[in-house]
DNA sequence: GTAAACCTGGCA
DNA sequence: TGCCAGGTTTAC
């Protein structure tokens, strides 16, 4: 489910309503998620403060005021979910851990297909956050970087946008749309683009990023953010999901191909 | 590099 | 019944 657009868009969601709080319990229904949840998850999160919440890549953050940090990660089809008042929250299949608050809210992380995970760490020294690249609309993603690691693999620049070592949370959904503005086919080897290309890639990248943020995601199938809103942008999709659909640029029936096993769409005409 | 693995749910 | 899904890791 989230990507980049997704994350952040729950993490505003929740910013103010969680910054100040307090844990009051954790309730850990299923440990077995991506990373089974160790014993020590409830009580190092218990009784510690939110001091803030971010993002890094596709990651949330919940500073704690102990230093550490309550790291979530959705997967593929994670949500993480206020409500009001924790004591009339009815648990629902796959509700896998439950902190409430200090106000008596509650944080639901829910996740039928458990490809999600958590863990309370040091952000700084966390191992999941180490071999992360860039963020995408931050200072370190640009056209040299990009152009830079044309010699340095044969891979797709659909693989390499993917690679979240490279760039820091693209996913699919917008892979596709970044190539698609950038006017590039996903099955090109990055080593073919020109300098040219690749400041159009990159420059698309913050572009669609920023669309979708303004439209607080796509909710393709069932992404909600952290109070239960559906984003927008799955009414601005130019490829992903459209094959056969005209293109909204030039009418041509929008193709499928698989590309590093993942659905990739783009208009023949329009992309090169 | 590529494939398979982890899981469940939805849809044709 | 079989295939597909917004992600990531692991193994050939």
């Amino acid at each position: 489910m989230p990507e980049l657009p997704e994350v952040e868009t729950i993490v505003r969601s929740l910013l103010p309503l969680v910054t100040g709080k307090a844990v009051r319990s954790v309730h850990v229904l299923c440990t077995d998620l991506r990373r089974a949840l160790g014993p020590c998850f409830g009580a190092s999160l218990t009784g510690r403060r939110i001091v803030s919440v971010r993002r890094r890549a596709k990651y949330m953050l919940f500073d704690l005021d102990d230093g550490r940090c309550w790291i979530v990660h959705l997967g593929m089809s994670g949500r993480l979910l206020r409500v009001k008042q924790l004591a009339s929250h009815e648990r629902r299949k796959h509700d896998h851990v439950i902190v409430g608050l200090s106000d008596g809210a509650g944080l639901v992380f829910h996740d039928p297909r458990r490809f999600g995970l958590m863990a309370v760490e040091d952000a700084a020294s966390s191992t999941l956050l180490s071999a992360i690249g860039p963020e995408p609309l931050g200072r370190g993603f640009h056209a040299e970087y990009l152009s830079g690691l044309r010699r340095r693999t044969r891979r797709t620049v659909k693989d390499v946008l993917m690679d979240q070592r490279v760039v820091a949370g693209l996913g699919n959904i917008y892979v596709n749309e970044v190539l698609f503005t950038a006017r590039v086919r996903p099955r090109r080897k990055l080593a073919s683009l020109t300098a040219e290309e690749c400041v159009r890639v990159v420059r698309a990248t913050r572009e669609i990023l920023t669309e979708a943020i303004e439209h607080r995601g796509s909710s393709i199938s069932d992404f909600l953010d952290g109070i239960g809103r559906r984003g927008a942008y799955q009414w601005r999709r130019r490829v992903y999901d459209r094959k056969g659909e005209p293109c909204r640029e030039c009418a041509t029936p929008i193709k499928a191909v698989v590309v590093g096993q993942r659905s990739s769409f783009y208009c023949p005409r329009c992309q090169r």
